[in-house]
Formats: structure tokens, sequence, C-alpha cells
DNA sequence: CTGCATCCTATAGGATACTG
DNA sequence: CAGTATCCTATAGGATGCAG
């Protein structure tokens, strides 16, 4: 069975290093989903919750702090009463926009298309 | 910080479906890699296996499954003795390719910076 | 060679309740 | 308001062995 391979495999290797490691910070369910959401502007705590819909406290709490860690995300807190905090985007950020892009663009081109291989209902239809 | 990204939420709300719905299919640690992988040629299970590097063949087998049903990859066998079978892309697996390129493109500029909050080591180095 | 069966672990993610 | 604490489930992912 002749295959003709189309560019070496050292590129390959090199390219899918790096899709694993960019793969390695941003995958997840809420990751992207949540800096898409912030893209709207700084936002606290709760009104996070209520742009991602159905996520629950504790786990918004650990994805920001992931996002925190790896300076996709700055919080801010104001000593207000009662305590006021913010989570804003970082500029680095902004380095993630073509991802979100790419899949928000591909998403709204093939969303019939997909086939659920999970029952995880993502988003359009509850059932 | 300014930046340009405001737009509406109505706008930011049908995104958030689009870029969930696509990584819906599309996230995990292994479906955009094995694209990548693929992208060199029709394989065989034992070389996609070899190019993934540390994947189990049960693994493998869901994930070109799962790439089978969402209809990115075809599986063709072969009746020889004993049994030939490969996988390759189809023409519609090219429309993932944005994503795969933003992913790496991404990956290979911040490597450096990613901060490791899981314990899993990715590529690179081990330990 | 291809890849399923079985068993197992880790972790992502969630429900619910509660606190400074 | 902004989370943390606790408990729990599902799933991703892996090890090993075997079968067509």
């Amino acid at each position: 069975m002749p295959y003709d391979r189309k560019h070496s495999s050292k590129e390959c290797t090199g390219a899918m290093n790096s899709v694993k490691d960019a793969l390695y910070v941003l995958s997840g369910k809420w990751k992207l989903p949540l800096i898409l959401a912030l893209s709207e502007g700084p936002m606290r705590f709760n009104e996070v919750q209520k742009a991602l819909a159905d996520i629950t406290p504790k786990v918004l709490s650990k994805e920001l702090r992931d996002l925190e860690l790896n300076e996709f995300v700055e919080r801010k807190v104001f000593d207000t009463v009662p305590v006021t905090v913010t989570y804003e985007l970082t500029p680095y950020s902004q380095s993630v926009w073509p991802i979100i892009d790419a899949l928000k663009e591909w998403g709204s081109q093939h969303r019939e298309r997909i086939i659920k291989t999970r029952r995880t209902v993502s988003t359009t239809e509850k059932a």
C-alpha cells in the first residue's frame, strides 16, 4: 500500500508539541469560554457566573485561579463593604484570541453537523 | 488597558455557544494532535500510535472512532493477511485546520510562559 | 497487526451547604 | 458578595492481556 508522506515527521513532531502545550493550558470545558466572556470587560464573580450560565462557584473559582496563574486574568479587590472583586483580561490574554476566534468560527459553521458522543449537553438545547 | 473587544452581550452569547460546541467535539488531550498527526497522510494503527508517542491502544481506538463519527477521519480496511487498516483525514477535516494552526502558533510562541497546574507532563520534558 | 476486554486511577466537573 | 468546604459522579485516560 503506497502512501505518500506530505511533509517530514520532524516538523510534525515540533508542531505536535506546540499544540499539546497550548492544549495543556487552554483545554477544558471552561477556560476559553471564560476568556470570551471576560472580553466584554471587567466583571464581578457573580457576573461571570451568570455569563457562563451553568458553572458552579467552586468550578468557576478554580478556573479563574488557573487563568490568573497563567496571567490571562487579573483579579482586583476593592475595599468596599461588602468587598468587591473584579476579574479582567490582561493584555497578554489577547494572544489567545486567534484560537477563540477559530473555535467560534468553526462552531458557528458546523454546529449542525456535530455528533454528540457524550451525554453532556453543551449549549443550544437541553434534551 | 483598553481593548477593542467590547461588543454586545447578545453577540457574545452566540459566540459562546459556538465556542462551546466546537470544544465539545474537539477538546480533549488527543483529538487535535491526532488530526495533526494524520495530516502527514494515511497511517496504520501502529503508525498513528507511534506518532502520538504515548497513547495506549485502547484510548487511541476510542479517539479514532470519535473522529470517525464526526467524519474527520476515514477508516479503510484492506483485506490482506494479516488485515491492514489505514486511517486518513477526510476533506471535511480541513475545516478544523485554522484551529490547529492557531493552537500550534500559540503553543510555539508561549511555551516558556506556560505554568503547569497539573502534574501531567505534556511533552517537551519528563520531569 | 489491529484493537477489544477488563480492571484501575486520576481528575474534571458538579451539588449543596456554609462562612467572612 | 465572593467565595470555600465537603461530598460525589462521570469520564478521561492508562496498564495489561488477549483475540481475530
